[in-house]
DNA sequence: CTGAAAGCGCTAACAA
DNA sequence: TTGTTAGCGCTTTCAG
């Protein structure tokens, strides 16, 4: 089989009988050319199949790639998912492509697909960064201009845009809900690594309540996974403890299905649980699931907006924008202790 | 703030002294090198942060990028985000980088996506296609060589690999699966529009299933929505017919989960119920949720291998691969008519 | 209204 | 072991 070049401005240009110049004219509606020049020039791109090389255009102009690299931890965790259909609807409309990539919660990972990018020279970096992560290392590049917003989690050694749900405020606010219904030993069920920002977070959030409400807080409440299957069997070890707990919290999306699952296979309706972010069929389950919920879409779209708004010149200083959580309560929460 | 160039090869050469070929040399690993020259380059290119301009290595390499471009019709479906993250793990190891970009469904929108893929010379190309598209505007491309995959339906007007669910045949088990409980009034909840590949497939499987066991096929108990909402009032609405199913067959994630919401609204435990596509928190629903389980991670590897493939030479015949579904019996499948 | 030359940052081919 | 020249495809600058 024939494999045929792709055409070039320049096969554009002699297939009519001009210079490049004049195609790329015509192309951009850059500076005037005759009607029929023009026609005929349309006429011959169509032909040809011409589509301009754009690594060509992007070099020759000296500027960034129209691109934006992003970082999350894991693509297929419908949180990350709606925080990139969240971006998407923003870059979209400006003509920005978005380059993606998975660092598994891996720091020497999250580093290459972060060098990757900038070797691409992406207008813009979004990140859900890995808690041991240093960004120092982008200094240079953020002092060149390049836009860096963290997501979900705020960055460290580097100063740049942050992006973050109300974690400690809606985290007590879930647990004071739970206070509210008569519980007093109320467990915790976080993920892992402990380090993780959300997980330290969300954890003071609860511990706030606790405490504003004169409850003690208990070490041995406190558990984690680092999914579904983990976060079940901690749930299942909490129900098993002396003195158990008659109500959870549950730090994020897969800790809640965790924590449903344990209590299901435990056949314990009568613990009440209330969820950090939310989840599909939540009020479908019985109990239904009381929840606070995220809005990733929210996350995604403000911190694209921030990039966009950095590119266009702003030069403020570094800020970081919290997006509100909301208790949505539906039953589970509202169980109280036999 | 001063706004510092990036620095270039040529910088590098500079202030080491060599030229520029000898910098490439080093980081390239192309050519032999003094070790002591060698050692004054990295540190040179440690010392300016120089990162090589991959835009510039592409075009001078008169290669594509090695990026490859992925649609979808949205990347908030969980379906979809499983399917990336499937693709990114075989495309990680090679050092490709991912495009994406979501579709919304919209043919102008997918081509656009398509178009501006194309123009940044990506070395592959796949997508989840839009069902009205005519994708004969790559057959140029792909003579060219560009590898073209298609994911969960197969695309139109151009000969191309694809990579599906084992649709039909598991529609059929599905139901099979419902008509062995003891089901004659099975009511078939899909997707809309009618024309999805994936829904017109399912169907057939579902009406397969029918006559196979000789059960007349109704066009009232075939109800369809687009979201989770809409299938959860078409669920109700058959629900109301004056000869109701007593059991239904969902077409897809989002058809399962409004299967699931209209029939506990209407507090109907009684109605058997097969969902396609896997969903969260399936085992704890009550009654638990049989489904047909698709592998939308295999589903997105295994498009990703194929390109890879084609990219190492492989010249076979364009192929359709069938990714197999399981039944998985959890309860709500197993319900006997009334 | 149109074209010629130069150059973005990099590397292949050749020369020294 | 190193350097020089040329050119990937495009657009800017400056001349026609």
């Amino acid at each position: 089989m024939p494999v045929a070049r792709r055409p070039t401005l320049s096969d554009v240009a002699q297939e009519v009988g001009v210079s490049a110049k004049t195609v790329s004219r015509v192309l951009n509606d850059d500076g005037p050319v005759a009607a029929e020049t023009r026609e005929r020039v349309m006429e011959a791109v169509q032909r040809l199949g011409f589509r301009p090389n754009l690594m060509a255009r992007h070099m020759r102009l000296g500027k960034s790639d129209t691109a934006i690299g992003l970082v999350v931890p894991d693509m297929s965790n419908p949180f990350f998912a709606t925080v990139v259909s969240g971006i998407e609807s923003v870059t979209h409309g400006r003509g920005l492509t978005l380059l993606v990539g998975s660092s598994a919660q891996d720091t020497e990972r999250e580093r290459s697909l972060v060098g990757t990018f900038l070797a691409r020279r992406v207008s813009a970096l979004l990140m859900a960064p890995t808690p041991t992560a240093d960004h120092g290392y982008l200094k240079a590049d953020r002092s060149a201009g390049l836009p860096v917003v963290f997501l979900d989690r705020p960055g460290s050694g580097l100063t740049a845009d942050s992006v973050l749900s109300s974690n400690r405020r809606g985290a007590h606010e879930g647990t004071t809900h739970l206070i509210r219904h008569g519980h007093r030993r109320i467990g915790f069920v976080g993920d892992t690594p402990t380090e993780l920002y959300t997980r330290r977070t969300r954890l003071q959030g609860y511990r706030d309540a606790l405490a504003d409400s004169g409850l003690p807080y208990d070490r041995t409440l406190v558990v984690g996974g680092h999914d579904q299957r983990t976060a079940a069997g901690a749930t299942e070890r909490l129900l098993d403890l002396e003195d158990p707990p008659t109500a959870l919290l549950a730090a994020n999306n897969f800790a809640s299905m965790g924590a449903v699952v344990g209590l299901a296979r435990a056949g314990r309706r009568d613990v009440a649980l209330v969820g950090f972010d939310d989840i599909p069929l939540a009020e479908v389950l019985e109990p239904a699931l009381t929840v606070v919920a995220q809005d990733p879409a929210a996350m995604g779209a403000a911190a694209a907006t921030i990039a966009l708004a950095r590119l266009d010149g702003d030069r403020s200083r570094a800020r970081s924008t919290e997006i509100p959580t909301r208790l949505v309560p539906r039953g589970s929460g509202e169980l109280r202790p036999r």
